[in-house]
DNA sequence: CAGGTGATGCCCT
DNA sequence: GGGCATCACCTGC
């Protein structure tokens, strides 16, 4: 029987506002560990992003604004939500100063709200492989392209502060394979929901 | 548990 | 037409 969900015990904090996201891009990547996000009320702790920047290869803004990667290039606080490899959906929170193109790739959840919504729509039971990748976890939640471009303070969407600062591993960026020596990934120290172990 | 690989859509050159 | 900011499943240790 699988562990009682931790939605039970802990309060969400106060909802983040959209300037939250108005700064440098490696200030808001680490400081989302550990915050709230959920998608019609369904979703969990983030455990693991990643920053991109336009100055760097990897990024999808690094050619400059075309139609898929539009909104990098407008105010923060939006969503950027893109198919990868033609099967997955990812999303991404738009950051710093409309121009800068940088984002937050949101790459795994603990999961709180909605588990049963979560099991239905990934078609397991797992808990821990349920939000443990930027794939999964936009399946789990139900996000499409649909959910591109939307305010991060509004329904459907919601982002709520941390109520306990977690201790933060930084690594090497996975998945990539343009710029990979930049330590742009961050985690929850330990969790057994990222969607792959920082190296020790 | 680590590593290799096929599936699959679409953006951009 | 090339190249992916991935995942699940298979192998072999």
């Amino acid at each position: 029987m699988a562990q009682k969900p931790r939605s039970d015990t802990h309060r969400l904090g106060k909802p983040l506002k959209r300037a939250f996201f108005d700064r440098s891009v490696h200030e808001v990547a680490p400081d989302l560990i550990g915050t709230t996000f959920l998608v019609g009320g369904v979703g969990g702790i983030i455990v693991e992003v990643e920053a991109y920047h336009q100055t760097e290869p990897a990024a999808h803004s690094f050619n400059g604004p075309t139609p898929r990667n539009q909104v990098m290039f407008g105010p923060p606080g939006f969503s950027y939500v893109y198919r990868s490899y033609g099967i997955h959906w990812c999303v991404n929170f738009v950051c710093e100063a409309p121009g800068s193109a940088s984002a937050v790739l949101i790459r795994a959840l603990e999961p709180t709200h909605g588990l049963a919504a979560m099991r239905r729509r990934r078609g397991l039971g797992d808990e821990q492989s349920l939000c443990s990748g930027p794939g999964k976890l936009c399946e789990a939640l139900g996000i499409t392209i649909a959910h591109s471009e939307l305010p991060l303070d509004r329904p459907p969407i919601a982002l709520y502060a941390r109520s306990e600062t977690p201790e933060i591993d930084i690594g090497m960026r996975i998945g990539i394979t343009k710029a990979v020596d930049l330590p742009w990934r961050y985690g929850v120290k330990g969790s057994k929901f990222l969607s792959k172990r920082f190296p020790s």
